[in-house]
RNA sequence: GGUCCGAUAGCUCAGUCGGUAGAGCAAAUGGCUUUUAACCAUUGGGUCCCAGGUUCGAGUCCUGGUCGGAUCACCA
């Protein structure tokens, strides 16, 4: 085996050479160029995150006063020096802060930004009135050798500063350095500041690149939410469903994710091996079986938000591995559940927008009221007759219904033959207590009234089995123990599952799912010559 | 899997009819040093995705391939 050299992982090139030069200097000056820690200050009474400083801290307020000056001063001149005299005497009482953080900008003169990731603070730098602190415990070097460091620091370098707060002759709040710390170095160059990575290849494969130029880019924010932005969003998002359940009495579980049988869901698995058992085993496509085994034994709220595996395409609503929240509720049934979900969404929007509309694509979506529907009654209205039978009553939906469903709408009376997991209807036993979610044409959620009668149970596996038999390789698979389970009486029930990846497309105006997953599914990375070498 | 589009400097992109490989940002060197995306001057930087073909000559035309994007089909 032949292991690729530093060099062909990172090819050389004229500024990693410059880059790798700074690094021996700084490695020379301070003695471990990457040191273990650095204690950031916490003057506002948390740690100085940039952040912090700019949300809650010393930053913020003097920032709103020179907002506030400047409002009433002609567009593009500076701030009296009285006002910023009197701003400097406050600030300067404070104290030290240690702000660490990225290099944002170019070193070029006595200003640089650095970043926390999300927001930029401006420092200042000037020979003669700072030194360089050493990693080793040595002491200081002295102000030309920290000026000398100074110069050659470069864009994306992290550090970390020691100094006070003051206000430029321009109005924007800075802190002049005392002391420079080095922490860590970027020997690979920042990309484009302006325009950052567009590359949709790279900004998947390398997401922290991604990240790090949405951290430093300059202008531009008319483009919706940066990649930070979206993911926060999705983070807050996944922590109000989570509160929201728990507030409701929910627990949180986690069941299998390699299980001998793929089922409760129809879908192709992922197939794997264990060696010391010497069994197959599957990847999870759905919880959903497992869930309901925990409401035989007396959780009566329990909920699972995680991954499921499914074996098919790729798409733009599609990801191998997509999240799931999948949620069960003992002595409920599908209407219960379906007032639940469009609180629970509801409640999502809210606190990712601060609203109930949602702008996406061409469309206004409003939460405030979801529509529903049964699905005979939303074929009626696009004016088509109503297909007989099961299978072409579905097609039908999927073809003419489905992709103009933009407002949230909830889909009802479900066939009874697509639903096995489903009860039946007691007006009419063809029809599933089931229901979708649709938003933008997609199926957001899915759910229904768990069958709990294990004889029909029983027989509706039978039928998935016959359907299998007959070439349907996506019928689900009996699992024998859960009709086992179900035989020591399982509560009647509602459950549901709600796809967190297209939830957090509609909320952050994301137009694929790879936009709100981190590190999507892509093909293995190959450098040429390996392609060239398997090719041969 | 089908169809369409794309790949040129570290990044963002031009490149005309087939005729010496270009710009901005980034980098290096020097100057400036309270600046607000781009300060001034100079310099360096290229497997034009890969392989083959046509041609006196290919970034450009042709064939095959790799990778990616959009879209359709299947799927949540």
């Amino acid at each position: 085996m032949t292991l690729p050299s530093f060099d062909e992982i990172l090819v050389p090139n004229d500024q990693t050479q410059a880059r790798e030069e700074h690094l021996a200097r700084f490695a020379d000056l301070v003695g471990n160029a990457y040191p273990s820690k650095f204690d950031r200050s916490a003057l506002s009474g948390r740690e100085d995150t940039i952040s912090n400083l700019k949300a809650h801290g010393p930053v913020a307020a003097a920032s709103d006063v020179m907002a506030q000056v400047r409002a009433t001063l002609e567009p593009g001149t500076r701030p009296p020096a009285e006002v910023k005299d009197k701003l400097n005497e406050t600030l300067k009482e404070l104290g030290t802060v240690r702000i660490a953080g990225r290099i944002a900008t170019p070193i070029r003169g006595n200003f640089v930004h650095l970043t926390d990731g999300r927001e930029k603070l401006q420092i200042y730098a000037k020979k003669g009135q700072f030194t360089l602190a050493r990693n080793d415990g040595e002491a200081d070097r002295d102000s030309d050798q920290a000026w000398e460091a100074w110069q050659i620091l470069d864009h994306g370098d992290l550090i970390g500063v020691e100094g006070y707060l003051f206000v430029t002759n321009t109005g924007e709040v800075s802190v002049h350095v005392e002391r420079l710390y080095f922490l860590a170095k970027a020997l690979s160059p920042m990309p484009d500041k302006m325009h950052g990575i567009e590359d949709a290849e790279i900004k998947q494969r390398q997401r922290y690149l991604d990240l790090i130029a949405s951290s430093l880019k300059v202008a531009g924010d008319d483009e919706g939410l940066s990649t930070r932005e979206t993911f926060e969003v999705r983070a807050k998002t996944i922590s109000s469903l989570r509160r929201f359940l728990e507030d409701n009495g929910y627990i949180e579980v986690e069941t299998p994710m390699l299980t001998p049988k793929a089922t409760g869901a129809a879908a192709k698995p992922f197939k794997t091996h264990h060696n010391a058992l010497d069994i197959d085993l599957y990847a999870r496509i759905a919880p959903e079986l497992y869930l309901k085994r925990l409401l035989v034994g007396g959780f009566e709220k329990v909920y699972e938000l995680n991954r499921n595996f499914r074996n098919e395409g790729i798409s733009y609503k599609h990801n191998p591995e997509f999240t799931m929240l999948e949620f069960y509720c003992a002595y409920m049934d599908v209407n219960g559940m379906m007032d639940f979900c469009e609180r629970m969404i509801q409640e999502s929007v809210r606190r990712a927008t601060g609203g109930l509309t949602v702008n996406y694509e061409r469309h206004t979506i409003d939460f405030s009221a979801f529509r529903r529907l049964t699905m005979k009654e939303a074929i009626a209205e696009t004016g088509r007759s109503e297909p007989m039978s099961d299978d072409g009553l579905v097609a039908c939906f999927e073809e003419f219904v489905e992709p103009n469903l933009i407002q949230p709408t909830f889909i009802t009376d479900f066939p009874k033959s697509i639903s096995p997991l489903s009860k039946a209807s007691p007006e009419n036993p063809q029809v599933a207590e089931r229901f979708e979610l649709y938003i933008n044409g997609m199926e957001v959620a899915n759910g229904f009234s768990e069958l709990n009668d294990p004889r029909e149970q029983y027989e509706r596996f039978v039928d998935q089995a016959e359907a299998r038999e007959r070439g349907d390789d996506e019928a689900m698979v009996l699992d024998e123990d859960y009709v086992r389970a179900l035989s020591y009486g399982m509560p009647p029930a509602a459950g549901i599952g709600i796809g967190i990846d297209r939830l957090v497309m509609l909320l952050t105006n994301k137009h694929s799912i790879r936009d709100v997953i981190l590190f999507p599914h892509m093909r293995p990375e190959r450098r040429v010559e390996q392609a060239e070498q398997e090719n041969e």
